[in-house]
RNA sequence: GGAGGCGUCGCCUAGUCCGGUCUAUGGCGCCGCACUGCUAAUGCGGUUUGGGUUCAUCGCCCAUCGAGGGUUCAAAUCCCUCCGCCUCCGCCA
């Protein structure tokens, strides 16, 4: 959620920052009518229940006939506090539900547009010329079904589409990858979170996934529980409603958890092998810190996306996506996409986003500020690694036997230094 | 699964049985001022967090005793639901 004060003191800016999401600019307006009356109603209940109090002290003051007629005031007053107080609750609630659909402001500097509108910041490595080596590149899933790595049809038959069995060494392959992550991880200071992947209802809210993609997340009802898509979820809630030392500067995590999404609304989509799935595992960085340090911080957070992207040696483009591709909580998101040869196109692997105060504002995660002035933290996290990593390793490292060369940095934690076809 | 105890403004703590004098007690810590070669000690004052009002300051007001409801003229205090921590019993490993 954004800062109603900076709604009310510069409603430009958030104009421009919907216009350039491409979303409804209009509810700057409302919104600042909606806190026009939130306040009124919010002073006529407070005065009026000022009055209640310090009669309803002379009560316990007064005796006998005297008290009886205060007790006959204060009754009438009562009902009418409550109803004041109902009204001001309901302005509150009003504002509130047309703030959550407000995204957070864009950084500037972010493309504007939408989804094919993201900017190409850099290129890295050069895609392999199959054609020159003489053969043609198998896909993923058919290299996975020749390691015997992978399979899909069991995991049909066991939990339906888009679930699969990670098998021999393709468990091994994403056991390796996450690790090494984490191992980078805590080289560089953060601090390993095993997350649950369930969450109660404030904080999936809070973390923004319940706004405008309620659909992709599932719910268990009997237990009103959200099943997390990352470890992000669980890693904002982690510090909500806690007054942070930030004084050592930015606080930073490296959550491990299985993430799981319902994928509504893709069908038809990448429907082969393990690109799009309903559960696959992820290393994700999480830190927060000071508003001011945000945007270095996501610089930061890119690097250790691109230390970790050298080691299953592929080639990667950044983009910086577009205003209108940003998720409700996103000021900039910066995505690190991998060739995938048989596609012949770049695939995310890896997304990291500044969510400045946007999280920490919903779940009240603040921090002692140089003025000394409590202030709301900034929250931002980025992808380490995904089972969606085994596509661009087993693609870009095949030769033509079927086997697969694993990147020299894997090597130690795979304990092997090819994969060979089976049979 | 069953029985019980607990949760107070940074930390500890009084208050809850029996509703009003709670504007939440005291200690520690912290901040300011005074005194003082310096430090310490001492004294005095301040110290939850949000919000509203105000051009702003001072101030005034509202909410906040784990969270949310309810009863009442009035709730830290009584009732209900939930969350968390602890103890015991049962069951499973």
């Amino acid at each position: 959620m954004i800062d109603i004060k900076l709604l009310r003191e510069d409603p430009a800016l958030v104009r421009a920052s919907q216009r350039a999401r491409g979303e409804d600019e209009g509810i700057v307006d409302a919104i600042l009518a909606a806190d026009e009356s939130r306040r009124s109603s919010l002073t006529e209940f407070e005065r009026l229940r000022a009055e209640q109090k310090s009669v309803g002290k002379d009560v316990a003051r007064a005796q006998g006939a005297q008290r009886a007629a205060l007790l006959a005031r204060t009754k009438d007053m009562a009902a009418r506090v409550k109803e004041l107080e109902s009204a001001a609750a309901a302005a509150q609630e009003q504002l509130d539900a047309l703030m959550y659909r407000v995204g957070n402001i864009v950084e500037p500097g972010v493309p504007v547009g939408g989804e094919d509108d993201y900017v190409v910041r850099k290129t890295v490595g050069t895609p392999r010329d199959f054609a020159v080596e003489g053969f043609t590149p198998k896909d993923h899933l058919e290299l996975a079904e020749g390691l015997d790595a992978i399979d899909m049809g069991r995991g049909a038959k066991v939990a339906g589409a888009r679930f699969y069995f990670l098998k021999g060494v393709g468990a091994r392959l994403e056991m390796a990858l996450l690790d090494v992550a984490m191992h980078q991880a805590v080289a560089h200071g953060f601090v390993p979170l095993v997350t649950p992947t369930l969450v109660m209802t404030d904080i999936m809210r809070g973390a923004g996934f319940l706004d405008e993609h309620a659909e992709e997340v599932y719910h268990l009802q009997s237990d009103d529980l959200w099943l997390t898509g990352t470890s992000e979820v669980a890693l904002a809630g982690y510090h909500s409603g806690e007054l942070l030392d930030l004084a050592n500067g930015p606080l930073r995590y490296a959550g491990s958890s299985t993430c799981y999404r319902r994928e509504a609304g893709s069908y038809g989509k990448d429907t082969r092998g393990i690109i799009r799935v309903h559960q696959f595992n992820k290393i994700e960085m999480f830190v927060y810190c000071d508003p001011a340090e945000a945007a270095a911080e996501h610089e930061r957070l890119l690097a250790m996306e691109e230390e970790m992207l050298g080691k299953i040696e592929v080639p990667y483009r950044i983009i910086d996506t577009a205003a209108g591709d940003l998720g409700g909580p996103a000021a900039r998101k910066l995505d690190c996409e991998a060739w995938v040869p048989t596609q012949g196109r770049y695939r995310e692997l890896t997304s990291t986003s500044n969510c400045t105060t946007f999280q920490a504002r919903r779940l009240n995660t603040r921090f002692r500020g140089a003025s000394g002035r409590n202030e709301i933290a900034a929250t931002l996290n980025g992808t380490l690694a995904t089972t969606r990593w085994i596509v661009a390793i087993l693609e870009n490292h095949q030769q033509p036997d079927g086997s697969v060369v694993v990147p020299a940095a894997l090597r130690e934690h795979v304990g092997l230094d090819v994969l060979m076809p089976i049979g």
